[in-house]
DNA sequence: AGTACAGTTCAGTTCTTCTTAACGGTCGTC
DNA sequence: GACGACCGTTAAGAAGAACTGAACTGTACT
């Protein structure tokens, strides 16, 4: 019979395209992988690797197997599941992938309910940009990610995965005080002369900031790039910028910036994904149900 | 994760009931056997196990992990399946397990066929009583299985397994020649104070023929008791007995022996089953195909 | 009571898997 | 076009996992 735990390093292979990644992902050496796989083409008596370049490429015969492989992982995380389940507590652990200002909103306020409603369940929280918490989740890196979805900017699909909205909220206008009492700006197009900071390049955000403003009529003229929402507030409220901030950013927090209602601007969505196979974890549900009421609560 | 292993391991001990059994059939020892499951009551957190007398009983949570491990299982097993299809050539092997007479009548010509037109295709063939047989198919130590089953005597249904009819034969009256010179018997009544040849107590067969010989009116004289059908002809042929033999039987083969039909007689019917998981596999799929079309060719 | 059987534990062996180190091939770059 | 960075493979040995065998406990059968 085959050997799963090759079958698994094979999938691995095809999430992650290089042997080299695979080992680093799993901590072996890349000669481990080489040799479990070579063991694999052996068991199977086929070719799974073809020599591409200085990497290597799945034959259709592996990418066969790959497919079986993930079924063959969610068969064992059903499993896993089902067996947490035939308990009458509810123990074990969740692994959530969040991105920043839903891990300071929302992360607080939910953990600690966890921790009071089930005291056996280890939630393990990690931040990640919401593209790569997606990917991570679909991979088996997390068992649950938290992300957001700028309107017209869809996050990847993953088949396979269970998304469930969580929440929305407005994308306001961020201007520093002091600017406001000089030259008080009513509207978007007024802010076309003013420093923005925005989020680095590739991040949904930034797409949406910079595709509002070119709708509106003018290039934004980004001055400061940081992933760290945090710091965009720190730049507005000392006068040195002006921002487009979801309104989750200010949960549980006070700020001098003066926020502009944009009319009009479709709100941003915070959703919630897990692997379909993970659904039954009585664990992985409470923190889904426990974050909903959370989510619930603060709007 | 759950090391598949254990699971399967788990699994073994559910079909077979003891550790020692499953050490058995796995060429292990007891204390292999011991060892991987109290691992995997490590690695679950639970216990799997419950001592009962002198042998272990399976807790709930146990049971559910073994279903788990049966669908584990098939998932490979139609990922083995899958593989194989996706070659251009059938291979593979055909582990079959096969009763006596379907051994000696069908056989010779399937194999020949097999070779003929899937020289890549390694069948192989073990000589089973069709109870003995069907379980363990479903056990997974066949591949596919050629049973019988008696009028009024259903073999037992395993979930799981694909039954497909494969042929029908007449269970005739088998009485010496010189027999049939002297006192020519043209019924069933007539042979009640003849010495009979059965299978042994256990068997479809002999529970068959003690009952119609019941239902007929009288109690058989067993004087011999073989599984051999071979031997129910020779012991017929030189006079010592009288049968209830299968058609099947004298596939290919001469006779001396009177064979009296029997009317309003049900017919033994002759089928094959394989495990549904394993139905994708494009070697049994050719070896089924080439059997019946061997059967039909005889009938 | 005695024997056979089922399971476990412990120590030691065996086998598998992993790491390290060295090598060959490919790509991008200066 | 040579150099360096990267990727994958191979061989040898180390590390780890799994298995065996012997000794022991407890249970059932006779």
């Amino acid at each position: 019979m085959l050997e799963i735990r090759r079958l698994v390093l094979l999938r691995e292979l095809a999430i992650r395209g290089t042997i080299a990644a695979v080992a680093e992902a799993l901590n072996f050496s890349p000669s481990a992988v080489s040799q479990q796989l070579s063991l694999l083409e052996k068991e199977t008596g086929m070719t799974l690797l073809r020599k591409a370049g200085r990497r290597v490429q799945l034959t259709p015969q592996a990418e066969v197997l790959v497919q079986s492989a993930g079924e063959v992982l969610d068969t064992v995380e059903r499993a896993e599941a089902r067996l947490q389940a035939s308990l009458s507590v509810v123990s074990g652990r969740v692994r959530v992938a969040v991105f920043q200002s839903a891990a300071l909103a929302l992360m607080p306020a939910t953990l600690r309910a966890m921790a009071a409603r089930y005291p056996d369940v280890r939630v393990e929280m990690v931040q990640r940009e919401p593209e790569e918490a997606l990917r991570e989740t679909w991979a088996r890196d997390f068992d649950m990610v938290i992300a957001e979805q700028y309107p017209a900017h869809a996050a990847p699909h993953h088949p396979g995965l269970d998304r469930r909205p969580l929440t929305e909220d407005a994308i306001r206008l961020a201007l520093p005080a002091v600017e406001a009492a000089l030259h008080p700006v009513a509207s978007l197009p007024e802010a076309r002369t003013m420093p923005w900071v925005m989020e680095p390049r590739g991040a949904a955000s930034r797409h949406f900031a910079e595709q509002l403003c070119r709708r509106t009529g003018f290039e934004p003229d980004v001055r400061y790039e940081t992933a760290d929402l945090q710091a965009h507030i720190r730049l507005v409220e000392s006068g040195n910028a002006v921002a487009l901030i979801p309104d989750l950013v200010w949960a549980g927090r006070d700020t001098s910036c003066r926020l502009l209602d944009l009319p009009g601007l479709p709100r941003r969505t915070i959703f919630t994904a897990q692997r379909l196979a993970g659904a039954a974890s009585p664990a992985a549900r409470a923190f889904r149900d426990t974050l909903e009421e959370a989510a619930a609560t603060r709007a």
